[in-house]
Formats: structure tokens, C-alpha cells, sequence
DNA sequence: TTTGTTAGTATTAATTTGCTACTTACTGTG
DNA sequence: CACAGTAAGTAGCAAATTAATACTAACAAA
């Protein structure tokens, strides 16, 4: 059968379409920890549960748009990394209906976090964890910390987790959660000098040598 | 507004929900080049240009089964290399109506691909050169080209298009057309040692020296 | 001035990668 | 049957990276 025929056939008859969703995956670095934005659910299915802020695809938008939108909606950010990470389509993945779900992952620097939306993060590893997570989001956040994890080494997706202007050992510290080890000083600093500029600016206030602030070049 | 809110207004009202597809790129490496299957529109849109085979995904499978079925359909392959690529929700990409597409990524060895497909696969360089590629296919093939030739370092889909049976001088060609570059063959066989079993078996017909047959390991 | 603490640099060993040259084993030709 | 041609396979070393440790520098507080 070509793909014609099959317009054809699908068009007339069996005319049931899935519906489209996109979930978002926001990522931020707390307390030493990769933490994600989730909310507990106050409805069925999984009620009481946590789950990933999420929106149905509109018919005017992009996945894009409405994975932007999904951010914007419920955190008030934009302008923030912001990729897409896999799509969701097992059959009962939502109880209510055939719902195919776009995820997309978004990092944002902790500093750039309202203080109203601070406490809907919670830390990865943990979430994890305990399973208390609504539909297949913790696959979802899974599949997003390994998608980093690999992307840390051969991107610079660090960089949109610290704020504009950042010392080094803020940033190595980025380098080592994403990566889930140490990394040694003189080597991680030869690595990304080229993508680097220093200020004269300098840490303060802390009862220790101060740190030279940079800014990502370019 | 929540999702639940969403999911009612969702259902209710605007009803209307995008078609979603699933297009398959199948990647062989043929006369030392990556090639990829097309097939020859006979239709509108995009009469006589090359696309990839796809298919509607069915309300009673997932994602992956029916990227199956499109390959086998298509092809009558079965059991390959099979890793879903992006999803595509531009929202002129089809003409005729609002389709998202998953697409999938395939690999298959040479040796597999039977005598009555073989015609159908074209070089992927000149594919994406000349711009004959209907709907955002182009796009597709370039992504999954940019998808393995990341992944060909740190996974071993290099295996998925070589025989079960293979020389290193073979498998080698592999690794340096997916990369685009020459290898050190010494350094090549020290890094794959470990993935590798050798058989008693040697290549024959040649006017050279013979070329040990390996497996891969586990 | 001393201590505690973190920032930042220097140095060296171990490993990996880049590169060249060699030996080995076959076929075909004189 | 030697020799040329050709590709398989191995050895070895230089250059670059990574692993690791030790050091010096600059602050606050006691």
C-alpha cells in the first residue's frame, strides 16, 4: 500500500487521531543537585502524584511554540534553552485517552528562578528514586539527564545553567553534576579557555581568595 | 490553567487534532557511501520528487511498532537497527493537512538489503545537494546523518551495518564513512579490541594477503 | 600573625591519538 | 619459482590529552 492509499483510507474511514501533547522537562542546578520542576497532580489519574507541566499541541503552533508556551505558562520564563528530547507513544500511557507525547528539555540557571516557582523543584536523583511520578514523566526525566549527560562534553549546554556572569569553580561545579564526577581544576580550566572571557570583576564578601567573574565568550 | 483544564476544553471544543506519521530513514552504506531508501512520489504534493516511506500510526500501536511496520512494509526487512530520530511539527510541512512526524532512524548491511530494493537507495551527500526531496525529508536525512555520525564514537551502531561476519578492514571502512574521515588502522584495532571475537575463518579470492573474519563479541 | 579556606598555577606521570614504517601473505606475471 | 603488486596486519615513536598531586595566592576571622 503507498503512502497515498493510506491518505486516502485515513482520511475517509478510520478517522480517529491521537491526541498530541508536549511535556516539558525543566532542568535547573540547586543545592549541588540537577533538580526539576514538577507539580503534584490534584486530579485523577494520578492524583497526588508529580508530574511534568505539560499542553496539548494546538493546531496553529509548532511543537516548539507550544513547548515554549508550556514554559511560559508555567513559570513565566522564556528565552531559555530549550530542545526537544523524544517522543512518548505507548498505548496506555494515559489512562483517559491515546495521548503521544512530545518531551522537551529546558535549562535554566538557578538565579533565573521566580522565588514563587523555587519550590517545584525537586532533585532528579531522588525523583527518581521513589516513583511517586505520574504517567511515564520519570522516563522522561531519565531520558533528559542522560541526554545532557551526554551533551555536556561536546556542547556548551553548561553554560545555560549559570548566570551571564559566573566564576570558574561555579561553572566546573555545572561541569560535575551534568557529568556525575569530579573533574580536575587545571585541566577543566585548559579545556574551556576558549570559551571564556574574563572580566575584572571579582567575587567578594567570602572569607577566602576571590574568584575572577567571566562571561561565556561570544 | 491546568491540565486538567486543558484536557476539557481540549475534548470539548476545538476537537480538532493534527494526523501523526511516522517516516523512516534507512541508512545502508553501499559502494563506500551512506545511502538512504527513497522512493519516487506518483502523486501530489511533490509528484515525482523523492521521499521516505512512512505511515500513519495507528490508534492500536505505538511509535516503534509502527516504525516497524513502515520498514517492513516497505521493505520486508525485519529485525534491524531501529532509534527513533525527532519529530517534525512545522505547520506547513504537508500541504494538505496538519501532520506531525516521528521519524525513525534504520541501519542495515549492504548484504541484507534484498535484490528487488536495491535500486531504491541513493547516496545521502548527493540526495541532500540536489534538493529533490519532497516535504521536509531533506531535513530528516540530514539529522539522522548527524545523529550517527555522533553516535558511531561511543555506541556500536557501526556493527548494525556490517555482516555478522566481518573483516576489520571492512568494519573500518564503515567507521570512516560515517565519520568522514580516515582512521589510523593500528589505533582503529586497538580501540574495537575489546568488542570483537575472531574466528578461524580468513577472507579468500584476493590477490592479497587474506584478511581475518571477526564476530562481534557477546 | 596565624589559621582556615578556597582560588588559581605548576609540574609530572599515564594514557590516548597522530603518524610512519615495517613485515606478512596472498595473486598473477615473467 | 622468483618477483612485483597489493592489501592485511604489527611495531614503534612523537604529540597531545588526561590523571593526579603539589604548590602558591588572597581573602576573613581569631
Amino acid at each position: 500500500m503507498t503512502e497515498e492509499e493510506f491518505v486516502r483510507q485515513y482520511d475517509s474511514s478510520a478517522f480517529q487521531k491521537p491526541s498530541v501533547a508536549v511535556d516539558l522537562v525543566l532542568f535547573t542546578v540547586m543545592q549541588e543537585q540537577l533538580c526539576v520542576l514538577l507539580t503534584e497532580r490534584n486530579q485523577h489519574p494520578f492524583l497526588g502524584r508529580l508530574s511534568l507541566p505539560g499542553v496539548f499541541v494546538r493546531m496553529d503552533e509548532t511543537l516548539d511554540e507550544a513547548a515554549h508556551r508550556a514554559l511560559y505558562q508555567k513559570t513565566g520564563l522564556h528565552d531559555i534553552y530549550l530542545e526537544q528530547l523524544y517522543t512518548w507513544g505507548a498505548l496506555e500511557r494515559d489512562p483517559r485517552m491515546r495521548i503521544i507525547s512530545v518531551s522537551y528539555y529546558a535549562l535554566v540557571p538557578d538565579a533565573q528562578i521566580p522565588d514563587s516557582e523555587r519550590g517545584k523543584f525537586f532533585p532528579a536523583e531522588e525523583i527518581l528514586q521513589c516513583k511517586n511520578i505520574a504517567f511515564d514523566h520519570g522516563d522522561m526525566i531519565a531520558y533528559g539527564r542522560e541526554r545532557i549527560r551526554n551533551k555536556v562534553s561536546y556542547t556548551e549546554i553548561a553554560f545555560s545553567l549559570v548566570p551571564e556572569e559566573f566564576t570558574l569553580p561555579q561553572l566546573q561545579k555545572i561541569y560535575e553534576i551534568l557529568l556525575g564526577q569530579k573533574l580536575y581544576k587545571a585541566n577543566f580550566r585548559k579545556k574551556i579557555a576558549d570559551k571564556i572571557q574574563p572580566t575584572e570583576k571579582f567575587t567578594s564578601g567570602n572569607k577566602h581568595r576571590p574568584s575572577r567573574i567571566y562571561r561565556k565568550k561570544d
